[in-house]
DNA sequence: AATAAAAATAATAATCGTTTTTATTTTTAA
DNA sequence: TTAAAAATAAAAACGATTATTATTTTTATT
């Protein structure tokens, strides 16, 4: 094992562990700075990028262009409001049959898919509605 | 109508229109300087959306952080390699019916969904079995 | 406990895709 | 033909992320 341990990255795991949220590593970075004020933000990067590597947290794409992070590392969908950017967990079975379909007519190897949803969350649908 | 023709909007959409390979901002820009040679990248950049944004020609996301662009404009399913990072359009048809589903046990409002998928194309998944 | 190698860190610079700014040129309606 | 509106080229700026480097921590071994 050529992982060692570090306080940074427990404070960081520790963190995102009580988040539903989805932050960004910006976010990461400037709560974790509370604890550790001279924490560097490529330290946040790094260990972010470690952590999803071994599986402990998940890297979330949802399509504004910045990596959301996740401590569900169990598959599900997501939703980003449109008008604030905030990120949702659905409540919606992650069905799976989608790769076997893709697989159909194709001659490469399908190794997975990533989906995800988009619109107004609910307070921003009460807002545009008053 | 506020938008006016320009010589260099046509090039890039005619460029594109040819292609099927679901090039970047900056391979529209590699080729259309060839008949531009003075052409802007920030003029393909502006382009590119205005035709987005008029649906001219659509954008994708295949999950790499760089902007693919699409002269089919119809609903379909894209695939990128994780090995060469090409894209391709895969033969499945786009059902649509996860929106309506994600819709329930959710207080917003969904207005569309991103699917894409990821693997070995058809050539790397061969040069990797060799 | 002392040591030394491996890994992690803070600080910072660099990178990459993309957007913005600005002064100039094109387009187009009058 | 003219003048306003929009588009352009060139360049700087931007935001997210990665890479570099010298220093500090961790950890296995004396």
């Amino acid at each position: 094992m050529a992982l060692k341990y570090s306080r940074q990255r427990e404070a960081i795991k520790e963190f995102l562990s009580t988040r539903k949220d989805h932050p960004t590593a910006d976010m990461v970075y400037t709560q974790v700075r509370k604890e550790f004020p001279n924490i560097s933000l490529g330290t946040v990067y790094r260990n972010l990028t470690l952590l999803a590597e071994t599986g402990e947290i998940s890297r979330i794409n949802v399509g504004d262009g910045i990596d959301h992070f996740d401590p569900d590392t169990s598959e599900h969908y997501h939703f980003q409001c449109k008008k604030c950017g905030c990120v949702q967990d659905l409540k919606l079975e992650h069905t799976g049959k989608t790769n076997e379909l893709a697989a159909m007519q194709f001659d490469g190897e399908i190794m997975g898919s990533v989906t995800y949803f988009y619109g107004l969350c609910g307070k921003c649908k009460e807002a545009r509605n008053s």
